[in-house]
DNA sequence: CGCAACGTTGAAAATCGTCAATCGACGTGG
DNA sequence: CCACGTCGATTGACGATTTTCAACGTTGCG
């Protein structure tokens, strides 16, 4: 009876992976930790080499300004690997703070070079996370760049969706989402009044329902049309391994 | 008598590199192709594996929207690779349009990783090179998202100082810039109209002056303070190599 | 109960975009 | 050589978007 984590669905979407590769991330789950919300479990600029899997729960990678304003990089839900430099050791210069209480496994740099050295496959599902984590860093710097605030906030909600399928915790109608429009505004570069209006606004207009901590879709195709969103930074089938 | 390419300038200050792996670099440097300023280099949802190394000139790469804006993610500077997504082969979401007549040269993913099967060090380098750009496209939106427009400007001309200078193609007094006023709008989220108000207001405040095609820093000391610029991000000095 | 955090709304102000016009530099065709 | 068109820079006026400030409601919790 194994207890499938969501790294495993996760990296399951990309390649069907073997008994023995779902051990080894089994294994990666044993030093399991908890961290509560609010508290930082990583300070920006802080040195680290080791990972965490999120196992459960939410949290955010952000920077901050000298000025005390805050921009969200990231936002981190099951299945996500948070605080690792994709290839190279170095000093994080990011941020990370749960949002909710969350559940991680502790992944030592140096044990993961390990697996990866003996399963390969498992190496390049890493690899192809890690790609598409940099390519909805590129698309959210697009968004924050050239959608108005609306489209911004439909796009993020319909990028969660998609991330969250991925793993088994959302549908086409909708997820839950722990998030505040507080966060919204960090992440989006916008205020958390103005992320008010826009949630009304797409309320009102018949598209999503953000309240109470979840994301109803009330007219998805009209929500993908109106955001422009064109989900094909985030379809890395790339070369499906059997 | 070898003339040293910007890429081998830029990977020698993560690691002194022996002659052996400058030798590699050199030989990446065969393969020398020539683009003309303004047609596209790769369009975007292009399929390819293979990159390219920024010998002489400039580019940026971008993303196009349906409604017809544009947001550029990145300037590219001789040194730079392009169109390599960092680790796994997937088609590339990005355009890549040379902004001035190009020279680079042509790399076929599979000779880079039989190079780097061979020098590790290299590889290392190269991995290195690839996370300081995904710092600096952390940082990019960061500016984009949270920093008012005349500040972001100044950032930016902060940012590629500091890439130029690592290539020797900048000092601390000013560098050679051949973007227009457009350019730098679609990379920084504004419109065209208002960097040029941006500039002549940093002109005005006697801290830079953009003109020409030249970047004159007229108070570097000020600028830095008044784009709250920290280089932390650009400087992965990292497990240095020797 | 009372506090604290989050959500909601309105009004005023700042920032930034759009539109329109002008100017200079440059290259091309006549 | 000159006329012309294009591209980029520049500026003003106006308007739209977004922020800020302020106030109040709601909820959960010690």
């Amino acid at each position: 009876m194994r207890s499938i984590s969501p790294l495993a669905i996760k990296l399951g979407a990309f390649a069907a992976l073997s008994c023995n590769e779902l051990n080894v991330l089994d294994r990666l789950h044993q030093r399991r930790r908890t961290f509560v919300s609010g508290k930082d479990l990583l300070h920006q600029g802080q040195s680290r080499s080791n990972a965490y899997v999120l196992a459960k729960g939410w949290a955010v990678s952000y920077k901050l300004l000298a000025d005390g304003s805050r921009q969200i990089v990231n936002i981190k839900v099951p299945g996500d690997i948070m605080g690792m430099r994709s290839n190279s050791l170095r000093v994080s210069d990011l941020g990370i703070e749960p949002v909710t209480d969350i559940e991680v496994s502790e992944v030592l740099a140096l044990d993961l070079l390990e697996d990866f050295r003996e399963n390969p496959r498992l190496a390049t599902a890493v690899q192809w996370a890690a790609s598409r984590d940099n390519a909805m860093v590129v698309e959210h710097l697009v968004s924050i760049g050239r959608r108005d605030a609306t489209r911004r906030v439909a796009h993020f909600f319909l990028e969660l969706e998609a991330r969250l399928r991925l793993v088994g915790l959302g549908t086409s109608s909708g997820y839950f989402c722990p998030l505040t429009q507080y966060i919204l505004a960090d992440a989006l570069g916008l205020s958390a009044v103005h992320v008010n209006r826009c949630l009304r606004k797409l309320r009102q207009d018949g598209l999503v329902t953000f309240r109470g901590e979840s994301v109803v879709f009330d007219d998805h195709d009209g929500l993908v049309e109106f955001a422009q969103f064109d989900p094909a930074y985030l379809d890395h089938t790339g070369p499906l391994l059997h």
